[in-house]
DNA sequence: GAATCATATTAGTAGTGACTAATACATTTG
DNA sequence: CAAATGTATTAGTCACTACTAATATGATTC
């Protein structure tokens, strides 16, 4: 499964969120994301394993507890392509400038 | 179809890819997916469609032709939720500065 | 060491979406 | 107009993946 695949879906975006801001124990996800989701312990493991088997979460043993943490090398090859494609429409597309800097800059010297 | 879902498939990516160095009518891009990836006009217009649908791609009629052209705005919501990310692991993690950094010193948005 | 807690794995199922084949629609050309 | 070109749509099929239920593994507690 790639990089694009993980992402799509909601419960691993979901889960991603979480352990950007800290790490977490698999039960915490696995409650929260019940609860929003409405999925078994099953099911959220199973998403872990992938984050885990595509580069996007990191564990530590914690004696019977699993701690997840985000592994930013799994967005890697998103981060490229995205960079990628920008690179080409920046250098082509003007009126879009307000597009692409929205959220950045509220104010440029050009 | 979500943003994240439209990414996901590599006929879309790769669609994206050449629409985002320069307009191509459907048939151009029917050519190049059809070899790379051995499916049918039928099948490509479907992805084109899903393009459209999704913000990702815009339309201009040329006599028969459909000439496509890439539409950022459709990069918005995954931008958005990669930032939020970023926000938060960048806060934390030290060693990703350059990662963090890449991409977002030519002033793009990310 | 049995019971319990925390998590992972496995087998089987169902829904989604990507595909083909066929056809429709729209435009250009003879 | 008829034929040809260019693209879109529709119906049906198949593969994939997310899920549940059941079970396994492994650590803690009594």
């Amino acid at each position: 499964m790639n990089a694009f695949d993980v992402l799509s879906d909601p419960v691993r975006r979901r889960t991603l969120e979480l352990i950007s801001q800290k790490e977490h124990a698999s039960g915490e996800i696995v409650a929260v994301v019940e609860a929003e989701f409405g999925i078994s312990q099953s099911a959220v493991s199973q998403h872990l394993r992938v984050l885990r088997d595509t580069g996007f979460a990191k564990v530590r043993k914690d004696g019977a507890k699993r701690c997840y943490e985000i592994d930013p090398s799994g967005f890697d090859d998103v981060n490229d392509w995205l960079d990628q494609l920008r690179h080409f429409w920046a250098s082509k597309m003007d009126a879009l400038a307000t597009e692409i800097e929205r959220g950045k800059r509220s104010g440029n010297s050009t």
